[in-house]
DNA sequence: GGCGCCACGTAGCCAAGGCTACACTTTATT
DNA sequence: AATAAAGTGTAGCCTTGGCTACGTGGCGCC
């Protein structure tokens, strides 16, 4: 195996897959904005990632052709089975990533940042060695 | 401010700046290439990035177009003194990020791969955290 | 010198995710 | 009920970064 082989692999997995971080935001979002207010409309996606609602309509538009997200014209956004467990499983990275930042020492709003940069990015093996560390690091006090 | 707000401002850093990790990337495997082989052309980037000569030629339009780099037609791909800085910055980034990761016990392979997914998101503030703890676990065996 | 091969450039296509402008639906207010 | 306001949809445009197909430049090897 060439040293070059190792280059690309690394990059082909890295440089890829920005929808996928898409339709992890936007899962989480919907399930996070139903249990503050009850439903999620496309204004609320719009409001909270700070871009059109056009913008939101297209992603959304994307999401539910990959069975993610129901809804019907002028309706809330409802998450499927998929959706559910994609939303669940991103809500679960994310607080593991977060608590990690914080424990080694990250403030409040960085951490909170920097999450959302992470927390796609970061392996199973990763993951479990920061959970393993927040711990022992909370053990220390 | 209100919670809706921070959201906001989190969602607008994590999610753009694409355009910006992937000139980051160039540059430094620019920097890298020239470094192993003494000149860095368009095919030797196809290779490492494992995508086609004409995707290399585009994103380094782009990239003269930023002032990152000079070349001149069918010669090799030359770093203005902003790429050089910016590939010397990365390069210091991601060495960090890459310790980091396997001083908290994840393994080579592992550590590559999410290296290059992690170390465009990852504040001043959490890279000095990084390596602090990374000191610390060194000095603990 | 000519041939072939590799590198490079250009044209033209695609999807994702941005936007504005405008039309229509739904909901709230008067 | 009528009107205003808010939400949603659609059309059409942009940039980034992918691609294939095809034409051209540069260089080594007969």
């Amino acid at each position: 195996m060439s040293q070059r082989q190792t280059f690309s692999d690394r990059h082909r997995r890295t440089r890829s897959d920005h929808a996928q971080e898409t339709a992890s935001d936007y899962v989480e979002a919907v399930d996070d904005i139903r249990i503050e207010h009850g439903r999620c409309r496309v204004t609320d996606l719009a409001k909270r990632f700070d871009v059109s609602h056009v913008t939101v309509t297209k992603v959304v538009a994307r999401l539910k052709r990959e069975g993610l997200i129901t809804s019907e014209p002028y309706g809330p956004l409802e998450l499927t089975e998929a959706g559910r467990q994609l939303a669940a499983k991103s809500r679960r990275t994310h607080q593991i990533v977060y608590d990690f930042l914080r424990a080694i020492g990250v403030s409040e709003q960085i951490a909170a940042i920097d999450t959302e940069g992470i927390e796609h990015h970061v392996s199973r093996q990763t993951l479990e060695c920061f959970r393993r560390l927040t711990e022992e690091l909370r053990g220390r006090g």
